[in-house]
DNA sequence: GAAATGACTTGTCATAAGACAAGTGAGAGA
DNA sequence: TCTCTCACTTGTCTTATGACAAGTCATTTC
């Protein structure tokens, strides 16, 4: 695990100046985390912490004007998990973000965060590293929605994520798609014969 | 404009604890910045420098698959503007960013920003402030699109920057809404009879 | 001031996607 | 082993949205 989360830093910041010790001392500040399937890193309502999410893929969910369902995200490893208004802001999140399969990496809360980046301010590089990397992430993802077609969105998911495909159910990545399970399941048929 | 400034920051950060010198400061080591209507902040290939505005409008696009223009922001001031990705990655934007009306504030390239966080740490603080405040009103734009109907995401830029309709084309609304002009004129039509 | 241009609207038709219900098939549990 | 449940698929029909072309209106330009 703290070899993950060094080769994490590592790969996040290339030329990121920070020793052995350094790091050593970050995760010291940090909560080892574990959770099985099924269990909840988030709920709507509650108020976001952040974790490093080492090993395992989580779900984001949360409810559109219908009351329906809508899966907004998947998580893999290596990766930061955390809804940004929430955690930021302090506030109720309107996310649920739930394990997909047994869950492991470093968690802290808004307080132990900042707490890392007073004592050791060297880390608010790494801090804002991460942020850009997520917001970057999530700005694809929304750019993918509004110029890709449903088919074209299923295409780069099966190509850029094709594990999700094994461990998350297919109604929900059809609303992760932002498509019908029905209209997921003939674009699959479709898909097949080209 | 250097109230304005003084006042964004403020208002970016209630308890921001920086003195007017330290602002004067700041504002010195930026560029002061004005764009006519129709001038371009951004061009698809060119690099981003981020600059606050503090008056005027901005409009940012794209192209998808089909090659066809897509409205991706509308940005009103105070706010801050720029391609995170380019910006952070100092790589080709995507996107075009162009003036709809006369346009003032603060630039400063990624070297200049840089460099102010290297001789005012304190000022990290309103940056990672920036940028936690720009990913939370993206993803809220994001969750509109996914959560909301057509309809509703008008209604809902009808009452939050009803401004926009003033100086921005329809069929740069109805993309920004991720509709036709033709559907945009139509949902005016019904909305104007209910 | 006539013609051209550009923004927007509207009509008509085509199409993709949704709603809903029924069907299939695998795995869980009695 | 039987049946129950649940995920997924499929059929049928409906609906929202898009494509495209024509029409209106205001503004610009010569």
């Amino acid at each position: 695990m703290k070899a993950s989360f060094s080769q994490f830093v590592k790969s996040a910041i290339p030329n990121f100046p920070v020793s052995d010790e350094g790091l050593n001392t970050i995760i010291d500040s940090l909560e080892e985390f574990e959770l099985e399937k099924g269990e909840y890193f988030l709920k709507q309502g509650k108020i976001s912490g952040s974790m490093i999410l080492l090993e395992g893929h989580f779900r984001c969910y949360t409810f559109n004007e219908n009351g329906d369902e809508v899966t907004t995200a998947f998580y893999g490893p290596p990766r930061l998990i955390f809804d940004v208004a929430s955690f930021f802001q302090q506030k109720p999140s309107l996310e649920n973000i739930i394990a997909l399969t047994k869950i492991k990496g470093y968690y802290g809360n808004y307080q132990t965060v900042d707490k890392i980046f007073h004592e050791y301010p060297l880390w608010r590089e790494f801090g804002r590293a991460m942020l850009a990397k997520e917001y970057i992430l999530f700005k694809d993802r929304t750019m993918r929605l509004i110029n890709l077609s449903a088919e074209e969105r299923y295409a780069h998911l099966m190509q850029t994520e094709p594990e999700i495909f094994q461990i998350a159910q297919l109604r929900h990545i059809a609303s992760y798609l932002n498509i019908t399970d029905t209209s997921l399941s003939r674009i699959r048929r479709d898909f097949g014969s080209k």
